[in-house]
DNA sequence: AGCGTCACGGTTGAC
DNA sequence: GGGTCAACCGTGACG
């Protein structure tokens, strides 16, 4: 069950335990920090502890999304169907075949790469639980016909496990690689950053204040419900969506957001809550009501359609990238080595 | 004072 | 349907 309250940290920000910060507010530090603001001064303007900051921070350097890696789930199959189609091929070919053999060819076709490639005793209980049947009947099959495998058997068996690669295919919760959090060509943010403009502006301070009336804060800046579904939707909408989704960033998450935002008693839950007041620098925490903890201005501006200028310009709509890399003085080594591939793939 | 790092307690989702 | 496990989360404290 989700909480209807986040806990309270030191700075007087609400948090979920356990949950990200929502999107509007890692947005934010990674604006913020764009703009020259310094970790600290971002951590005590959004009551994110520094930590946290720092962390956000990190690895949008490091593979230039925003968005928090996956949660939960395990780690992607190796033996998928499409390996264990080709074993079964292997085996049906030559029947003698040994499992190290499969998993070379595995390797040397290219099915599968030295990352993903299955244990040769993978491939040995694969071969006994899933192609020892195939591999009896096509015995007792073969002893009754000449002996070379049906192409017919091999055209339905490919019928059946035929399916194209999961990330090509709509395959929406069809991991990328999980722990992957975001491929930042897909998710993140297009490199690409709103021209200059003041910090209050980017704050949207005044954009709150106009805006307020007509779109509910709480519509935006609430947590994630499903994280994962993040990169899917960035995937699909990214290069379509010519809406302002907030820089490919994000549209339809804040749309998921905003179940989050519906506390099972109607309340708002943690980051719905925002002041104007709030976003005054370093509002003392006892003035503020911890639900008031998230700033409005982040989960405003990204409420709105497109990041509106407190002038009503829109900016780029695909600006959630920055045009120049942090400041940075290092990239954080976090423990999350998985999301080197992602870097890389920059 | 600022920042990087990590233990901790928590959530999540595939298996 | 529930348990397990391994991923993730942000906080808070330490250096």
């Amino acid at each position: 069950m989700e909480p209807a309250f986040g806990e309270v940290n030191q700075l007087g920000g609400v948090f979920v335990n356990g949950r990200p910060l929502p999107n509007a507010i890692r947005l934010r530090i990674v604006e913020l920090a764009q703009l020259g603001i310094r970790p600290c001064d971002i951590s005590r303007q959004l009551r994110v502890s520094h930590g946290c900051v720092s962390k956000i921070l990190a690895r949008y350097n490091e593979t230039g999304s925003i968005l928090p890696g996956a949660i939960g789930g395990s780690k992607p199959r190796v033996t998928t169907p499409t390996v264990v189609k080709h074993i079964r091929a292997y085996k049906q070919r030559d029947p003698g075949i040994f499992a190290w053999e499969i998993r070379d060819r595995l390797l040397a076709d290219g099915v599968c790469d030295k990352y993903n490639v299955p244990s040769v005793s993978s491939i040995s209980r694969i071969l006994r639980n899933k192609i020892g049947n195939l591999s009896q009947q096509n015995n007792y099959e073969s002893s009754k016909t000449p002996a070379h495998p049906s192409p017919q058997s091999a055209l339905q068996y490919n019928a059946i496990y035929s399916y194209s690669s999961p990330i090509t295919t709509a395959g929406a919760k069809m991991p990328t690689s999980p722990g992957v959090p975001a491929i930042p060509g897909h998710v993140g943010i297009h490199r690409t950053w709103p021209s200059s403009h003041s910090v209050s502006d980017i704050l949207g301070i005044r954009a709150i204040i106009e805006q307020q009336g007509a779109i509910p804060i709480s519509d935006s800046s609430s947590y994630p419900t499903k994280v994962e579904e993040w990169n899917s939707i960035n995937r699909s909408h990214f290069q379509s969506s010519n809406q302002a989704a907030v820089n490919g960033l994000d549209k339809s998450p804040l749309e998921q957001e905003v179940k989050y935002t519906q506390g099972p008693n109607g309340l708002p839950t943690a980051s719905s809550f925002v002041s104007v007041p709030s976003m005054a620098p370093y509002p003392p925490p006892t003035q503020v009501s911890p639900y008031m903890t998230y700033s409005a201005a982040a989960s405003s501006y990204m409420a709105t359609h497109g990041w509106q200028h407190a002038s009503g310009s829109t900016l780029p709509t695909h600006s959630c990238d920055l045009p120049t890399p942090l400041p940075f003085k290092s990239v954080q080594a976090t423990r999350e080595g998985s999301h080197s591939i992602v870097a890389s793939a920059l």
